[in-house]
DNA sequence: GGCCAGGCGCGAC
DNA sequence: GTCGCGCATGGC
């Protein structure tokens, strides 16, 4: 069962570690007390390490499987951590705002998330403070996911749509997700219906469109941007949450709805609208909301599997 | 114990 | 198309 490490090096000179996977875009990393940040994607146990221009990498595979075909691990943190794409943000001279926030959190990076992963995250994550939604897709993978034991920690992977498909919404009622039990369900069902064979990109960009288009799924407009943004290479999206609308309001004096909100900054900062709202969403937060020291805690990889499997109905 | 969370969906206009 | 309101739950 435990598994064999692979590990290398990668160059990094643009991206920072501890900002990407501090930042709130993923759910399922962490920053353990011994320096590394740990974390599960794509089925792989990764760890890693910065060490100024370099990154310290140890996996639990050499081969990892994506929608965009089979990579080496090394291969496969480069994409999934963008490590070669940091687009230089130009910013309006009068924009001091998004000056300083950019300066700030250089270095901020959006991942390549699982399509899969990131559409039910974000659906559970709807008006759910982060650590109980981190608490709900934690539960979902002990349950479902595959064990994975590395370096002595026990970690699960996320379940595939297949397995979370099979529940239907009185599970995840009986297990206290809200109202998000139909749409979670509904949502699993729906993709599980349409990757049969497996799904590129586009497949994917195209699956979470319909569901934005189909009400009840739980995708709307804020949380199409965050699965645009976070999985979906669609880094013009600006998806408008509670702290945006703040900025926006007392930085900008932009006010109404968030679809209002949403045009104003796709149409203001154009092609890399994503990275702009990030950074401004990342300072605003740090300067009025809990920081960034605060939101991540100590690593706990081994959180002990649920007592009650979901066959197992106990009433 | 009240307020709020990386909002959505539905029914009125 | 846009606005207002109800919604389950748990953290703080």
């Amino acid at each position: 069962m435990a598994m064999h490490c692979f590990e290398g090096m990668l160059e990094s000179t643009s991206v920072d570690i501890g900002l990407t996977l501090g930042s709130g875009q993923v759910f399922r990393w962490g920053r353990d007390v011994d320096g590394w940040w740990k974390g599960i994607a794509y089925g792989v146990v990764v760890h890693l390490r910065q060490m100024g221009d370099q990154i310290q990498y140890r996996a639990s595979s050499e081969r990892v499987a994506t929608y965009c075909g089979e990579m080496a691990i090394d291969d496969f943190l480069r994409w999934y951590l963008r490590l070669d794409h940091m687009p230089r943000i130009r910013v309006p001279r009068e924009d001091t705002y998004l000056r300083r926030a950019r300066d700030l959190l250089k270095g901020l990076q959006f991942v390549r998330q699982d399509p899969f992963e990131c559409i039910i995250s974000y659906v559970l994550s709807v008006q759910a403070h982060m650590s109980l939604t981190k608490k709900r897709i934690g539960f979902l993978a002990r349950t479902l996911g595959e064990r994975r034991v590395f370096e002595g920690e026990t970690y699960w992977t996320f379940p595939g749509a297949d397995a979370l498909s099979e529940l239907d919404s009185g599970f995840y009622r009986r297990h206290r997700f809200g109202w998000r039990s139909e749409r979670v369900a509904e949502t699993a069902q729906f993709i599980a219906g349409a990757v049969r064979g497996g799904a590129d990109l586009d497949t994917w960009r195209c699956i979470s469109d319909d569901l934005h288009a189909l009400s009840g799924s739980g995708v709307g407009i804020k949380v199409a941007r965050c699965i645009d943004l976070f999985s979906l290479d669609r880094l013009y999206a600006v998806p408008v949450d509670t702290w945006v609308r703040k900025f926006a309001r007392e930085w900008y004096g932009v006010t109404g709805s968030d679809a209002k909100i949403c045009r104003w900054g796709e149409a203001r900062w154009g092609k890399w609208a994503g990275y702009c709202n990030e950074y401004l969403f990342a300072y605003y937060r740090e300067l009025y909301g809990p920081t960034l020291y605060d939101r991540v805690l100590s690593f706990n990889a081994s959180d002990e599997a649920s007592a009650v499997m979901p066959f197992e109905e106990q009433v």
